[in-house]
DNA sequence: GAAAATAGCCAAAGCGCTTTGAGGCTGTTT
DNA sequence: AAACAGCCTCAAAGCGCTTTGGCTATTTTC
């Protein structure tokens, strides 16, 4: 059923139909009813695509998911993050279109985007520090927000970003506070810019007070369950292992709790973990009391407010770039405890 | 850029630009390669819209995820099937284009799509037994693919998945062989088809060599890492615990793993465990020597081959509804041995 | 050398929608 | 009675592409 059918049957012109459908005032509202009704009946939903054409907006909005068959990792986050966005391009009107790109080709892609005019807007993924991707679709010029930030790119652009640094830095000062000074971290990608701040604000507390970096304390790696093993198990090796450790994510603390268990220690006792949390469905940190001591931000709060974002300035080209930092808040659980006595 | 003004700068007509880059044969080699190269030059690439609208086609694939406030739980399959299933469609020209939708609003979703002629085929996810969505596709005569099947559907229709009974049978049996005869199994959520479907393995096994079914020692939830820790913990305080247990997805493992430890029971020795790994990226089953012994299909491989099945669907409409089943491998880790001798 | 086939190109229609510019009706005002 | 507003409706153009059905040279065939 397309719309001139459904003026046919109705024994209408096309523009009326359409301008019933959509709701112009010059319609009157019997005649509108009586459109609504037998366009519910008929199910008829006017093509996108044509829509798209008369009125030059793709109604979509797109995601580049670098995903190349070197790192093939996935992000985790990725599921909920595309989840709480759904929520709200569906509240819109926007469709959600997915290209899963190896790295090299990303350039090309946003190009293409633009140019074959199939989406309105782009969802900047995983921005690494002083990402040449935030020029590339400044010369491009389709609307985007970043979801995360980009530190040494001093051009002004959109974002929306969890306080990576103050969340470490908190947590640091939090396990200082119970008395911890061999503090260790296993960081994401240190490429990755959030794992750029995160270890920021890790220095910033050691730093102040008086604490020097221990590089042997510090590792980072792509964050599955296996680096948190492994960089656990070397570290409580060593003469004098850490007493606490910061963990980049849910799935890394899984694995340094299996390191902490099989060196038969007990954690939250003798040995402290504190972790980010994502707050991923599929990996609640407990109930009530988290498993996890551990700093908390919804990626799916986020997926949500980053789309509506990115909605307003489709809607409204003219706004100035906007920005929003999301405090993580530190939510104590079962993993810290006082410092063991040496 | 576009056609007529590309067309206009080489000094053609658009008709001969078109088949000029669609390959036609009743374009000069000449003609051909001086309209590519402007093609380039300019960075044209023709409208998606456009084009869908003059050829009947989206080139797109739905994939719609269902993901209500009530089961917050997005699928951590997810995203490696995605990354899957986006080379082919990247590949072959096509886009993905995703909507999250709350469980009852799906039907609707679906004929939007079909109706709005937003795509040319679906992909169906998450099956539950006798679901009601296949009937609903079928009618609707968009072409499809299920990833896993239905249960109870007697209707043809095109699926692929793994051989989740013979998986868990073969586990059992595995199980059986090192002389356990107490094995548990904690299962994702019956309803979904590939719950039942392993546990009808898991049954077979049992029922084969005479053991009763134990319904203490049979359980099922939303496949979390509380789920495998919570069950766990509970049948190890059982009168007689199960020397064994047979676990739906690594990340229920996790769980099983940190209850076994917490009792003070080594895994592997004490208490046995298989679980199904999806092989997520970011979930890795340890290297060469696995963590735990799986049965492992990778869901991206699934995700591949799956939308290759979709589009040779929709390529060739007439074809009779294609399914194909996987194999998942035993592998065998260090999370099993023979059983505590009593 | 004429007829037929072929190669290479093009104008125009059509895909399903929105939107512009232009009526045809009412009922009200001069 | 004419003029004038609304109010409602419509025909047609246009969005950027593909495709049909020519058309004109050039080549092949007999």
């Amino acid at each position: 059923m397309n719309l001139k059918q459904l003026s046919e049957s109705l024994g209408l012109s096309q523009t009326t139909v359409s301008r019933a459908l959509n709701g112009y005032p010059e319609v009157s509202e019997a005649t509108r009813n009586r459109v609504k009704l037998a366009a519910e009946q008929f199910n008829y939903r006017p093509s996108t695509r044509a829509k798209g054409l008369a009125t030059g907006q793709a109604l979509a909005i797109g995601h580049v998911i670098p995903a190349s068959n070197k790192h093939e990792m996935v992000n985790p986050i990725f599921g909920d993050f595309i989840a709480g966005a759904g929520e709200t391009y569906a509240r819109n009107g926007y469709e959600m279109i997915l290209s899963i790109v190896d790295d090299q080709d990303e350039y090309d892609i946003y190009r293409g985007l633009k140019s074959r005019n199939a989406v309105d807007g782009i969802v900047l993924h995983g921005p690494r520090m002083n990402d040449e991707r935030i020029a590339l679709l400044n010369d491009i010029g389709l609307p985007y927000v970043v979801h995360g930030r980009a530190s040494g790119i001093t051009a002004p652009y959109a974002w929306l970003d969890v306080n990576n640094r103050r969340a470490f830095q908190r947590a640091a000062d939090f396990l200082f506070d119970l008395g911890h000074r061999r503090i260790a971290l296993i960081n994401g990608l240190e490429v990755m810019d959030f794992a750029h701040r995160r270890r920021m604000g890790y220095e910033d507390t050691l730093r102040g007070n008086g604490i020097p970096i221990d590089p042997s304390l510090t590792h980072a790696g792509e964050m599955t369950e296996e680096l948190g093993f492994d960089k656990t198990k070397h570290m409580l090796a060593l003469p004098t292992p850490p007493t606490a450790i910061m963990v980049s994510s849910m799935i890394v603390a899984l694995g340094v709790r299996r390191a902490i268990e099989e060196a038969g220690l007990v954690i939250g006792r003798d040995v402290s973990v504190i972790t980010h949390d994502d707050a991923l469905s599929y990996l609640r940190n407990g109930g009530d009391v988290p498993i996890f001591t551990a700093t908390r931000s919804s990626v799916r709060d986020a997926g949500r407010q980053l789309a509506e974002m990115l909605i307003a300035q489709i809607q409204n080209p003219l706004l100035a770039p906007q920005t929003q930092l999301l405090e993580a808040e530190l939510m104590v659980g079962q993993s810290t405890g006082p410092a063991p006595i040496t």
